[in-house]
DNA sequence: ATATATTTCAAACGATCGTTCAACTCATCC
DNA sequence: GGATGAGTTGAACGATCGTTTGAAATATAT
């Protein structure tokens, strides 16, 4: 509530963010978190309440954002193509850029983006009230996709989705990865590149045709049942 | 006490992996395991050294045999369209279906699924020996890849792949989400359907030509950097 | 300046953690 | 039938964890 601390909340909050990122959150005490923000054991419990607090708070300043840049870009790309809908790469774009662009913050960028990756894949599940604004703009994407697409039905597209956030998600939380096994071939923080490459790769597999229910039942789809 | 059905140590890593599953590693203790497996406390030491051990143990448990099924689906495809190059739809399938088709196991497949869909962000990197069982892994898939798309360079192409391995590991980790967000209109335990979908969909991504290096330029691509 | 919130601080709390160890069980072999 | 060694057991170790507390320090308002 108040207005001038010297900010030991907003301090608390980079280092947890930082140090969740690196250890993960039973990995961090929050020994290690105060002593990194110069600041006393007691002052998570007293901003926070408790550790779970202060987790949801790291997420609450981060995802609040992205999502709503998202729904702007969204509504954007919508408008300016109306009453035709925007063409498939905007939108997908609105969707990854803002999350991507993250890494372009060339300090905290790294470790909110791993944290934000990580988030769908950690236990306990997704936190608090950012899996309702997940929801939400998930919804509005693909209300405006199903009407690019109209060929696919709602599951063919909620499917697709799901497979371009894991691809996304991945991104965020391993993106050091790829350029670890490509050896260097592969630059991560090329954001643009990223952001390009991932668009162009999703809208191809939005556009493919929907697949017929007994598909070309090959080796390799059938393999391994023994 | 006699010696139940399975050994101590094969009881211990069922215990552990489904205990991981659920709870992550630092999120679950190693009395939890060994009340969960009927075992003595000190037994996870004694069979496995230490807890990280443990770890180790129940990853290379599972990982071992996808990456060599994964192989020989490949080699068998591969040798099946020799000396042209096989469809890419079997390729990506072979890539695929060793991992999905866990969940087919009832019991612990959703927890094995959940575990290996986690390990890339997990924090602490990817475990020991793993490591390099998929990028040996990741390598045979790129160069055949690689001779089916001959206009993809091999940057291109491991982005995609690290594309595609991001769908897999959210869909292997998050699974059940995508049932949640789509209010069951998407059923994650359709294990075929999931494999077909998202190889039809990866195939498409493969499919598309090469992003120029300044792409459509949208609002979409540039947006939100304030 | 006094009174009243708000924030910081050092210290301690009980709980739980991974690991260690010596004693014990029990099949196996000479 | 005593010796061997892998496996199990219960108890304890020191360390670290999240949280609480009451007082000191600081800011805000009257």
């Amino acid at each position: 509530m108040p207005q001038s601390p010297p900010d030991t909340r907003e301090r608390l909050l980079d280092a947890a963010e930082q140090l969740f990122a690196e250890n993960g959150f039973d990995g961090t005490s929050l020994r290690a978190i105060t002593t990194s923000a110069d600041a006393n054991l007691a002052a998570v419990n007293y901003h926070f309440g408790t550790k779970t607090g202060l987790i949801d708070a790291v997420f609450q300043r981060r995802v609040e954002p992205i999502n709503l840049e998202r729904l702007h870009l969204l509504e954007q790309v919508t408008s300016a193509a109306a009453p035709d809908p925007p063409p498939l790469e905007e939108v997908l774009g609105a969707l990854i850029a803002p999350v991507l662009q993250l890494r372009a913050n060339r300090q905290r960028g790294e470790h909110t983006l791993r944290l934000l990756g990580r988030m769908f894949s950690e236990p306990g599940e997704i936190k608090l009230g950012v899996g309702e604004q997940f929801r939400e703009t998930a919804m509005r994407f693909a209300a405006v996709l199903g009407r690019i697409l109209p060929d696919l039905d709602q599951g063919e597209l909620m499917w697709r989705m799901h497979f371009l956030i894991g691809s996304m998600a991945h991104t965020a939380a391993a993106g050091e990865l790829i350029g670890h096994f490509s050896q260097g071939r592969c630059d991560p923080n090329d954001v643009d590149g990223t952001i390009r490459r991932l668009t162009a790769f999703a809208a191809a597999g939005f556009r493919s045709a929907p697949t017929a229910s007994t598909p070309i039942e090959s080796d390799a789809t059938r393999g391994g049942l023994t």
